[in-house]
DNA sequence: GAAACTAACTTCGATTCTGAACTAAGTTAG
DNA sequence: CTAACTTAGTTCAGAATCGAAGTTAGTTTC
């Protein structure tokens, strides 16, 4: 047998088209897929590569067809830049949101964006046997194998916390029959293609990422985003360097079971007392909503009896932001990111946007909020299936 | 004029030595500086290289007389790795840790080990025209131009908040004149030299992390530290994934400044109130102690009555540890780093240390304390001037 | 104590990537 | 409008890096 060269750089791409692509091929993909590089001299400055090595990769990828030039950006102060993009029809990706209690499947192409997307409503407990199916049925259902291009990869957002090394949940609470089961495995098996999970808070944390990352020209300075998901439950995640972080053991980015005074000892979700989550989560509202006779079933229902002006559920609301913006300032003073962006259903809400904005500013060190952007999503709803597609993308042209 | 292309790869290095090495060869340096990569093998696995770049590589170093070999390393079911080292002789660093009242300087050989260093007392409040000739001048005290082998730069670890692309202290508080500053340039200009400045917790988180991965073999999983500095000030330093994490205005790994309930609003020396700092730090315990009539003039003081057994100070330093682990648990939640340090004064005393780690195991989501070592500092009272040696050298082997 | 295996390191021809000079296409200032 | 400047992208000879096969030197197994 022969030497097994673990440094090695060179791929080979089977498929359709069937050609030797280097190393740096599936950088200049991903770059251009993420929108880091629009451009050969972008790429050139990204990769810290020759300008004359752009040259030749980017014609090798053209002549695979997977890559093409879709017209010229603005110039700025010389010759303008003739922008590069996937060609969306080399191949799709599929994505899927897990919630609670909704499931979402969408269809992507190879630029990362959503073509079609379906939701249904489903009950999470019923457990991966039954969802899942359910799930690969919908998206089966969103592409037409005889006429669509080929599946490339498969990625799912998953409502508790996420061992990304397995593949699979982590002792969520909640969750009936979900401890450790392969859900990575069992998508790659089931549409025989390259398959990613995580948690959902990381995912809408890269779509986020990712769409801000594409709308605004100058975003090469801001590749640090702290994203809250605020909606029944809380969860955090973490871009750093435009990479989602995950930390030692992939529990990164944990902020709703934090202990707090405001909580008292009311019983957690988690098994614990007196965590974040029981006073700044959608349900924590609900919850306290009802001990006054405010009927609300969801996160929704809260949102519309706020833009409807119910002074109590607004104040209500207005206190989880402060509360919320109080624990986040730790997490933001220590991060220091650039941007903070807030979603899930409660960042619809203005009065809860602005509490945290305005906590956070008067919790955090001066040098910290300096240069901060602190916003509602951009990617609203659809955070979680961009970034389940975008982090599918990345991984398939990675590879 | 000509084309400047700003990816330059090849460096031309001028000195006593004038030879032409490749990108590579600083990286080469970079690596066995650090202890990250020990041996060629080594060395083909971290960089992602050929073995055979890497031989290359490592010969043209060896003829520069850079680095050299010295002895074998133990095998693993195979053929002995030779290993590699820096040629002390090469050159050395001067470092610097600048404390309230004290300055700390040393002299490192290009393996990052401390030599010989001084130690003398001063007051900051001084300003950086009278103290940092006063640092010069002993660090000059430590080398004999005539004898010593060049000093490739200088590195200085700085009390307080750092402003790193400027090179100078940004609002500390009670550092007068310090604002601003130019301290970087102040050192490159009064030694000719290169000159890197940093917060004395991020130097220290680096020294440690340094002197960690050396220690143990099996280090190369163990990238993400968490570095609190407990002494009469509060400080912490972030470690991912074997850099010093600063985020995007520097002002990363705050956490004195965090407003808790248990503080009420003592005044605080950053002007607000109810900061951690003012429960848990050394100055904080001396305050607390002077009021019930113990007298305790630093927190050797401090220290000198828990191992004398005095019952008040080790409940109050007790109670510190446990408070400073409660906010701590909500960063190593977030962060979810493998390894927790605590140095400074106070982590001299096992009650402190026994008081945070209980906290933290308590408080901490049982994902992120998985595998987490939670632990006194190795480096001890040398970290700083470990790791400002390590921040310079690191700077001067990658320029 | 061979035989089989594993890991470290080297050699050398083949390939990839670079760097300098150049072309192309814009912006800015007078 | 033109001259000076800036930025984008290309060409090609030469330098840097790679990968396969081989050598060296250990460990493990039976």
């Amino acid at each position: 047998m022969g030497y097994k060269p673990s440094y090695a750089k060179t791929v080979k791409r089977t498929g359709p088209r069937d050609i030797a692509l280097t190393e740096y091929s599936s950088s200049i993909l991903s770059m251009i897929a993420s929108g880091r590089a629009r451009s050969r001299a972008d790429l050139a400055r990204t990769l810290n590569l020759a300008p004359s090595t752009i040259t030749i990769k980017v014609n090798e990828l053209m002549e695979a067809g997977l890559i093409s030039e879709s017209g010229s950006g603005s110039a700025t102060g010389g010759r303008r830049p003739t922008l590069l993009e996937l060609v969306p029809d080399a191949g799709f990706i599929l994505a899927a949101d897990l919630g609670a209690h909704h499931l979402w499947v969408g269809r992507l192409n190879l630029s990362g964006n959503l073509l079609v997307s379906e939701i249904r409503t489903i009950d999470i407990n019923d457990g991966p046997e039954v969802v899942l199916p359910q799930a690969a049925a919908m998206m089966r259902a969103l592409s037409d194998p005889a006429v669509d291009p080929p599946l490339r990869g498969v990625g799912m957002s998953l409502p508790g916390p996420v061992n990304f090394a397995l593949g699979a949940l982590d002792s969520p609470s909640r969750m009936r029959g979900w401890h450790e089961f392969k859900v990575r495995n069992w998508l790659a098996e089931e549409f025989g293609t390259l398959a990613v999970v995580d948690n959902d808070a990381n995912m809408m944390a890269l779509g986020e990422h990712t769409l801000r990352q594409r709308e605004s020209p100058d975003s090469k300075v801001r590749q640090n985003t702290l994203f809250l998901k605020a909606g029944a439950a809380i969860g955090c995640g973490l871009i750093i360097d435009g990479q989602v972080y995950r930390g030692s053991t992939g529990a990164a980015g944990d902020i709703a079971h934090v202990q707090i005074p405001a909580a008292g000892d009311a019983p957690c979700s988690c098994g614990n007392r007196g965590c974040l989550e029981t006073v700044a989560s959608g349900s924590a509202i609900i919850r306290d909503l009802a001990a006054v006779g405010i009927d609300a079933a969801d996160v929704n229902d809260i949102v519309r009896q706020v833009n409807n002006g119910d002074p109590h559920t607004t104040t209500r609301v207005r206190t989880a932001g402060r509360i919320l913006g109080q624990t986040l300032s730790i997490v933001v003073n220590f991060v220091n990111p650039d941007v903070v962006v807030l979603g899930g259903g409660l960042s619809q809400l203005e009065p809860y946007v602005a509490a945290v904005r305005s906590q956070l500013y008067e919790s955090c060190h001066p040098l910290a909020t300096k240069n901060i952007v602190i916003e509602a999503s951009l990617a609203g709803s659809q955070a979680g299936l961009l970034g389940a597609g975008q982090l599918c993308l990345r991984t398939v042209l990675a590879s």
